[in-house]
DNA sequence: TATTTTACCATACATTTGTATGGTAAAATA
DNA sequence: TATTTTACCATACAAATGTATGGTAAAATA
């Protein structure tokens, strides 16, 4: 036996209960549950044990809380046991970016990736985005809650077209540079209403083929 | 002057402007802001100011709460004034059904059109929807979160190209049927893998040519 | 075996949050 | 002009919510 995982950063049966059970509010659209409405749902006599779930979930890294403020449970989908991740769409530059309501798939995401519940999962269709060096069948991490800086990678859509291309602001002028030095760079003013910034991309994963 | 409506179901544009605000949070994928969250965004001193413009809108239908339970403001979309309302993705029958996750633009709906806050909002392009008697540039809307029943009109993703069809299912069977006897209906197994009933169309809504 | 972790309970307390009540001044309406 | 509505303020209170602390018993671990 090899690479055994340390036991405190695994879940316990109750705690990854625990944590679906936000996971699940979260994804119907509907607000995260406070400590009452847990214990209720698990059956337990008072706060306090779900307190220490989740504060155990916390220390482990699966969610975030803020001190003082009710329903401010954010799940942090922290995959050390590869959890699965619904992808919720595909981009290839070129082509609309592509939603879908119902997610398409998922995928089992690896220990060392973390996942904000403010991200989503798109998978890269076609080798149109290769000049980013993200290929057919990667998995690109978009964040749609971090602020966009200089030198980000956006996932962005122009005259309705999508583009994964790293930012660039000068003013008001906006460059999309390609990571490739082959693909020329995109030039907009700001205000440019054809533009639109989705998110920035925080990860790419990539599923290696295994034969 | 003909057709006025009464003063107490319009909304003032401080009664607007926080309505878009929780609106705006709840599509930011956040949490619905507390009375106090509220009165630091407007800058009030107290929560009191805003209890009584929630109250307003509240009486007015605008939004919903649950009593004594924090962050429990729901809005509900009643455009009794043709408030604006973001479409979320266009849908052409044969093509992937588009969602941006950015608006891409918005309608005003009049008066009688209700839409819950887990309705979404998708613009028809091009005629291949004209089966169903939907048109190039008609407004659907979507609920996802109504239960399916025979005789709904879905919007349905199979095998990656977007229907809209009225809904039938016996036993294991599912059949999508056009309004137009003149296409042919569609038969499923329920347990096909590429399908996806996206929603219910509760309504479409199109904007007539005043030329 | 001794210690730690897990999973619960109980309770007290502070803060947040929602609610109720009453007030003022300006604007809109009758 | 009188009344109502709007838009704010102030305050008090109750309920909900988060937090801190301490306890017990069983299971896992060292």
């Amino acid at each position: 036996m090899y690479g055994k995982i340390k036991m405190s950063i695994e879940l316990t049966k109750i705690q990854k209960d625990i944590l679906d059970f936000i996971i699940e509010k979260r994804s119907n659209n509907s607000i995260p549950p406070t400590l009452l409405e847990i214990s209720e749902k698990f059956g337990y006599k008072n706060r306090s044990t779900v307190q220490q779930h989740l504060s155990a979930l916390e220390k482990k890294g699966y969610l975030k809380k803020t001190p003082n403020k009710s329903r401010s449970i954010e799940p942090l989908i922290e995959d050390k046991i590869f959890v699965p991740r619904p992808v919720l769409g595909e981009v290839a530059a070129g082509n609309p970016l592509v939603i879908y309501p119902d997610s398409i798939d998922s995928v089992e995401l690896p220990s060392f990736v973390k996942i904000a519940a403010t991200s989503f999962l798109l998978r890269v269709k076609g080798d149109s985005l290769k000049d980013a060096y993200i290929f057919n069948g990667d998995i690109v991490i978009v964040n749609t809650a971090v602020p966009i800086k200089n030198g980000s990678f956006v996932v962005a859509v122009l005259d309705d077209t999508a583009v994964i291309k790293r930012y660039m602001k000068f003013g008001e002028e906006i460059e999309l540079r390609s990571e490739n030095k082959e693909y020329k760079t995109i030039k907009i003013n700001c205000n440019y209403e054809g533009l639109r910034l989705i998110g920035v991309a925080v990860g790419i994963y990539r599923i290696m083929d295994s034969n």
